[in-house]
DNA sequence: CGATGTCTTGAACCACCTCAAGCCCGGTGG
DNA sequence: CCACCGGGCTTGAGGTGGTTCAAGACATCG
């Protein structure tokens, strides 16, 4: 799938929920007059639009960032096949439980942490998401598919407000985002702006 | 159990998760100094504290706001349940996706919209689904076991900004919010305020 | 090589915060 | 039944982090 292309969006009912093989999905919510809020960045190996009920609507979109593979599951090849694997069921269940609990973290960053503090966890958290995908790979840089409009989407800021903590961020020799390339100078004071503890963040490590 | 018990805090290593069976808790993370975020209120049938994996640890914590009764749950029984029962297996995975679904809303709502709208939106979510409880019940008043303070924890506001928006709301005659007591003057207007589009609103009512 | 989307920067503004003081309410003990 | 106490509410004054509006520079792609 093409890049900003929708695989769903809000107000639809969906009859299929998705898997992301390869490439980056933003998942997001609109008010009515426009105003955007990016609630989760999802990457390969997430699971996309999870039903709350048989036929209920969707209250949120997924838009690929990226390029995008994803394998469809029809509903209702979901519900026999948590029939009959109670395997598959309680890892679902799981990945549901993380998804609410990367979502609470989330909602308090964006309630309760400064600007500077929401763009570097975010930072962190991508940085940390990715890398956990290629083991191995220690080298502190990285592609994010993200316009800095997006990162505002997502920690709640004006995109002209991202782009002056992202210019403090190189000027403290933090961190260089310039046109989706993300480069980590000093990843100890990523940490400490952050503001995670490092018992967290060397879980993110892991 | 007792009005500001904790069921369980964040870092502990879950073994149960608990079904509320009557009474109001607050689903909250913290932060290192302090900054705390309410992420979820947790009604009666709410469950409360699955875990992401077996032995994972929580990364919130549930905080009792009125006298509670829960039905505790250890997780050894409850994949036993999982693996023989997939209804049950099915109806969890969906409580989970509607979790996450209010779990995003409140992100935007925190994210996007204005301290007044916010607190407009909380109040009217609470009065829904406390009255979607004894359905049939249709007086314009109800208790919400809150400070303003608590209000201030779930909005990403402050309490004394809290004040302030709830002064405006009374003045402007659209609900009265007094020492715990809650009542909607204008419905209406509410939820204009609370930029809910009718639809939406409409289903909350059901 | 022009077109378009993205980034950058400045200046002015305002929504919300901080600090601080006083008041109200409900509970408790004498 | 009253006095007191403490947590919660209310209000003011002043400060600030983030927004808005606007203009120009920079990438990237046809």
């Amino acid at each position: 799938m093409p890049v900003g292309r929708d695989l769903f969006r809000s107000g639809e009912t969906s009859k299929s929920i998705f898997n992301l093989l390869s490439g980056w999905v933003a998942i997001y919510t609109l008010l009515e007059d426009g105003r955007r809020q990016i609630v989760h960045f999802a990457l390969p190996g997430a699971v996309i639009g999870m039903p709350t009920s048989n036929g209920a609507k969707n209250s949120y979109g997924a838009q690929a960032l990226t390029e995008v593979v994803v394998s469809v599951i029809p509903s209702t090849v979901l519900t026999t096949v948590l029939k009959n694997d109670p395997e598959v069921s309680m890892r679902l269940a799981s990945t549901l439980a993380r998804d609410i609990s990367v979502a609470y973290d989330h909602m308090t960053s964006i309630g309760r942490r400064t600007a500077r503090e929401r763009v570097a966890c975010l930072l962190l958290e991508l940085f940390t998401r990715h890398r956990a995908q290629w083991p191995g790979n220690h080298i502190g840089e990285m592609e994010i598919p993200l316009t800095q409009e997006q990162i505002g989407d997502a920690t709640g800021l004006t995109f002209v407000h991202v782009n002056r903590v992202l210019s403090t961020l190189r000027k403290d020799k933090i961190v260089h985002f310039h046109y989706r390339r993300l480069r980590i100078l000093d990843p100890d004071r990523l940490i400490e702006v952050a503001g995670i503890d490092a018992q967290t963040a060397m879980s993110w490590f892991e």
